[in-house]
DNA sequence: TCAATCCGTATC
DNA sequence: ATACGGATTGAC
């Protein structure tokens, strides 16, 4: 058996009574001292992650492994262990011939199961990203373990599929090249420039890495598929990260036709822990390569992995609400590192931290000519760019423009489906010009404007300083006004406005994943709209320009992009797209030309001259005022000079009460030191009992 | 002189 | 978090 989690998961799982049931109500005599168990034959130590919340035990302890838990102690096997006088469970990280540990060891209580299910490379993995995050191990190791389903794991493995080998450490017989079903091998990769070198690369066992700027269109499931089945005929597995249910159905079909069925499991939330687990155990024992699942799937323990994909990495519902909050992209992005994979991170509209990797040189930019784009998107116009319809909120609420309508109409007298796209409510509003509608920030950091209560002055949302008198850069305006927030009443007005015309909506609550290829008008809200067969829809009109970008968010624009983007790449090539937003704004600009990578490019190159990431790394601590200022002063003092503080600003804090946020701004070079000392800060405070939760992120989704 | 209590520190 | 140890305090 090997010895530690950095070889291989072990091939021997022997059968072994684990608990010993308890005799019913027997008295027991008063506490006999029992001899001590005798130790395992070889390696009698193991060193343990436990899970335990505090900070400043955040690392492995060792326990006395009795001679019969030697077979099923194994690394990567749960255990469970007197700690501090508590039963806690962990992981077995290794097995030792001896401690560094200079007093006694305690006795291994239980071993829970013999099932090694935490790998050595996701135990690798989940220590940078809790080191990344400031965030501790077994924080990370609950979002990348599964709980135990003990049923699940007691059924008979069920006949492994004839190209699965039994041992995922046996190169000698690598997984037999899947027939590719398609008729295009490539699938749509030839389109791409470097695209079929891609996947030559990744057949022959190298690790390329790449950001994709995809095509409008449904062919990007394909092309996953595709990218998957050459990394499997080179023996390696692969991981793919979607953001939601209805792209995994995609991805999913999409790997039943290149790979064949057996190949590859879908791992999501919504097939219960017992469905979820049988599947996940499936992964680990090594009998499927091939894995593609929601945001938890970027931890799936494929053996031997050789390409992590992540499919719009800009979309929120990657990034992790748990502590530490590792965004999907950013694990792959170390797993990559880590486990030498190749890496594929991207979507029709890549993000500004995708981009600052191709910046960086750490992956190259994989696009398509720009004959082919152009070949491929839809024609977008711009209505509402007209300084009349942008000082007028009426205008854009209450009346659409002759161009919207007749835009519609011709698509429906086409045949075809019309794609609307309206806003969410919700959006919190912000600050803007009110002559040309530049969002208000501040000249200090940047931060977004507000008007802190009634009539005073406005100030800034991050760094707390007044605004004093403000005037907009571009116009010089002193007149501010809040963001409207979009109307779904337009989309009843177009139901009125187009008599007769079957109207679907797809929103919260009630999302279509497709629509039929028919006259209809299709209203949803951003992130839900269906895709529609055939070819794709005839048109779509964008109707919430103006809220999207008008959100008080340093990603508000981004996240504008890549909305419209998802939307208007469902648009059938050559069809028409009309956006409601003013053609002047970069953003609407980069949707026009369909140049998603170069607005993310333009948007990475503004923050780094705003000091805000990706071009810095960021913490964010949000906490009552005191324990706030203590991690910032704890973790300062481990700093060497150069670590920014911007703050404290007042903060609505995840209970709803109000505290506090600092921010915390290095270089990126800096940034393991950063995360280093915030680690440390908590350490102390935890080890203090100053308990009072303090809230670390590094580089925080939210800003505002 | 002994126990009850308070801190500080380690937890394998 | 517990749990334990050593110092401290207070009452016989």
């Amino acid at each position: 058996m090997q010895d530690t989690l950095l070889d291989g998961p072990s091939p021997a799982r022997p059968r072994v009574t684990v608990r010993s049931p308890r005799p019913p109500a027997a008295p027991r005599p008063p506490a006999a001292p029992r001899a001590p168990e005798p130790a395992a034959p070889t390696r009698p130590v193991a060193s343990v992650a436990l899970d335990v919340p505090l900070a400043h035990l955040d690392r492995p302890f060792d326990y006395r492994v009795s001679a019969a838990q030697h077979e099923t102690a194994v690394p990567g096997a749960r255990v469970r262990v007197r700690f501090a006088g508590r039963q806690v469970t962990g992981f077995v990280l290794a097995r030792r011939e001896a401690s560094e540990h200079l007093g006694a060891l305690a006795p291994l209580h239980a071993v829970v199961s013999p099932e090694p299910v935490l790998s050595a490379e996701v135990a690798a993995l989940a220590r940078a990203v809790a080191d990344r995050g400031a965030g501790t191990l077994a924080d990370v190791l609950r979002l990348a373990v599964p709980p135990r389903h003990a049923r699940v794991e007691a059924e008979p493995v069920p006949p492994t599929s004839p190209a699965a080998p039994t041992s995922p450490a046996a190169p000698a017989a690598p997984a037999a090249p899947a027939a590719p079903a398609a008729p295009d091998p490539g699938g749509g990769w030839a389109t791409y420039d470097g695209g079929l070198g891609l996947l030559q690369a990744l057949a022959a066992g190298r690790s390329p890495r790449a950001v994709w700027a995809a095509l409008p269109g449904p062919g990007w499931p394909a092309e996953v598929a595709a990218a998957a089945a050459a990394c499997l005929a080179s023996g390696r597995g692969v991981v793919i990260a979607v953001p939601d249910g209805r792209d995994l159905a995609r991805v999913d079909a999409a790997l039943v036709s290149a790979l064949g069925e057996g190949r590859h499991v879908a791992l999501a939330a919504e097939l219960g822990p017992a469905e979820r687990y049988r599947r996940w155990l499936r992964v680990r024992r090594g009998q499927v390569r091939v894995v593609a699942g929601t945001r938890a799937a970027v931890f799936a323990p494929v053996a031997d992995l050789g390409l992590v994909v992540v499919w719009d990495d800009g979309d929120d519902a990657h990034a992790e609400p748990r502590a530490p909050y590792p965004h999907g992209r950013d694990v792959a992005v170390q797993r990559a590192h880590l486990a030498g994979a190749a890496a594929l991170v991207g979507g029709f509209a890549p993000s500004v931290e995708a981009v600052a990797l191709v910046e960086s040189g750490w992956a190259r930019l994989l696009a398509a000519p720009r004959t082919v784009v152009r070949a491929r998107a839809p024609r977008v116009e711009v209505a509402g760019g007209d300084a009349e319809l942008a000082r007028d909120p009426a205008a854009r609420t209450a009346r659409l423009p002759r161009l919207a309508l007749d835009i519609a109409r011709e698509g429906l007298a086409g045949g075809g489906p019309v794609l609307v796209q309206v806003p969410r409510r919700g959006y919190q509003p912000g600050l803007v010009c009110a002559r040309c509608r530049t969002p208000a920030r501040c000249t200090h950091c940047a931060g977004p404007l507000g008007r802190p209560a009634g009539d005073e002055p406005l100030a800034c949302r991050w760094c707390g300083r007044s605004a004093g008198e403000h005037v907009c850069p571009q116009c010089g305006s002193a007149a501010v006004r809040a963001t409207v927030v979009g109307e779904r009443r337009t989309a009843e007005e177009l139901g009125r406005a187009l008599p007769g015309v079957l109207v679907r909506t797809s929103g919260r609550g009630d999302v279509l994943a497709r629509v039929a290829a028919e006259p209809a008008v299709v209203v949803a809200t951003p992130g839900a709209e269906p895709v529609a067969d055939g070819a794709g829809y005839a048109a779509a009109l964008l109707l919430d320009g103006w809220a999207l970008l008008g959100r008080p968010d340093l990603h508000a624009a981004e996240e504008a992009v890549r909305r419209w983007c998802a939307a208007a790449a469902l648009v059938r090539p050559g069809g028409r797209v009309v956006i409601l937003a003013d053609a002047a704004v970069p953003a609407v600009q980069a949707l026009v030309r369909w140049d998603p990578a170069g607005f993310a490019a333009r948007e990475s190159a503004e923050r780094r001259d705003l000091g805000f990431p990706p071009a810095v790394r960021m913490a964010a601590l949000d906490g009552p005022a005191d324990a706030v200022a203590e991690v910032a002063a704890l973790a300062r003092e481990q700093l060497p000079a150069g670590c920014d503080l911007l703050g404290p600003v007042p903060w609505r804090l995840r209970d709803g009460t109000e505290g506090e946020r600092v921010l915390l701004r290095v270089p990126r070079s800096r940034g393991a030191e950063l995360a280093r000392a915030l680690s440390a800060a908590a350490g102390i405070r935890s080890a203090r009992k100053a308990g009072v939760a303090v809230r670390v992120e590094v580089d925080p989704r939210e800003l505002a």
